[in-house]
DNA sequence: ATATCATTAGAAAACAATTATCTTTTAAAT
DNA sequence: ATTTAAAAGATAATTGTTTTCTAATGATAT
């Protein structure tokens, strides 16, 4: 039984070709929108439908294992859940990549400031990439 | 001329009073929905069309002096910018604050460690607000 | 291996959110 | 006051997401 087939019989949601397949790409890739899922796995599974992938992602997500990344003036991506780190975004590509900083100091004052029981931190930050700022 | 007036002449886009109660209502409640805004002005303004709202958005962040907040889980909402800050959200009754934090330092290690140039930082910490933490 | 049962996939329809189009109205500059 | 470009409102079109229904399939117990 290999990872992904693990990830899914971890998760208790029943192992099928086509979760895997999403997994899989999402491995791969690390970010990804549902139509760029969708078009990834139409390639060598040309009958799945846009609403599987619709309802696998939220399936997912409610199982906890992946990760919904809200970003500015795009889709919406999809990740594999791993340990907590923020998003830098190149505002002229659109590439997406993982970073990690350590934001405890900053939600604690957060807690102290607001007196609210912080549970998630979601911080994208928006910029130029190394080649998009180059020209 | 009042201080709404002046905000919408300084961004160089026209006087409506359609626009003026948006941005009215936006200094009222701080943080706005789509629908909740045009609910809000649909009841002193009865004849004002969703796409006014749709249009008049859009071109007031285009304008820049209006800004999207992503929320897990919520609508976006939209709220008159100001300086720079993040924002705290109750995963139960859906409460919005703002909260200034200080993110130089996180913003400056990123830079370093991607080498992006950072020009937008979007910082949304969910969690309990005080009332829904204690029950 | 086979039968059983609950869950899932796929297709289509329904629903929701957003944008575009078109005509009438209006702000603002002459 | 007149003119003109832009905006409002109504509707249609588009896009994105969820639901519904039936056939197919994965997991479990034989």
């Amino acid at each position: 039984m290999n990872k992904f087939e693990q990830l899914l019989r971890v998760n208790h949601i029943k192992v099928t070709p086509q979760r895997l397949r999403i997994v899989e790409e999402l491995y791969g890739h690390v970010h990804m929108s549902i139509d760029e899922l969708y078009q990834a796995i139409k390639k060598k599974f040309p009958t799945i439908s846009l609403a599987t992938i619709y309802k696998n992602i939220n399936a997912m997500i409610e199982k906890g294992f992946i990760l919904e990344v809200q970003i500015p003036n795009q889709k919406s991506k999809y990740e594999l859940v791993k340990p907590s780190h923020s998003h830098v975004v190149c505002q002229t590509c659109g590439k997406v990549e993982d970073i990690t900083l350590d934001l405890d100091t900053i939600a604690h004052k957060a807690a102290n400031l607001t007196h609210y029981q912080i549970k998630e931190e979601a911080l994208v930050l928006s910029g130029l990439c190394p080649a998009c700022k180059a020209g």
